[in-house]
DNA sequence: TATTTGACGATTT
DNA sequence: CAAATCGCCAAAT
């Protein structure tokens, strides 16, 4: 129990309809501010893609995850402009509209 | 069982 | 201002 990709799982659950956030945030929330590694590899593992919204997820640039998100960019640039959130084509949102809802 | 690497980020040099 | 290194934890080899 508590194991750490729980926790990740848990606040990436909790994140907002048509909001984003990034590893680092979440590492933060779990009180482990420099654990953001651990965090992106446990997405990346994703134990449970049905509650965990990777798409989401991005870097602390905004940026989508370049290497691969479950299929492609695209993909995830569709969900995340199907949750309202607008995605340039660099795949980049602004994370001072998405990222509000923590502050 | 031990070592290496991996969706990142912050700090230090 | 830029590059290099440290920190975090788990999974794969």
């Amino acid at each position: 129990m508590s194991s750490f990709n729980q926790r990740v799982y848990e606040v990436v659950k909790n994140i907002p309809k048509g909001k984003v956030c990034t590893y680092g945030y979440i590492a933060l929330m779990i009180g482990s501010p420099r654990a953001s590694r651990v965090v992106g590899y446990a997405l990346h593992r994703n134990p449970d893609p049905q509650n965990i919204p990777c798409h989401r997820v991005v870097n602390r640039h905004g940026r989508l995850a370049p290497s691969f998100a479950f299929g492609g960019m695209e993909i995830q640039k569709q969900l995340l402009e199907h949750e309202g959130i607008k995605v340039r084509d660099d795949g980049t949102v602004d994370l001072s509209i998405y990222m509000d809802w923590v502050k």
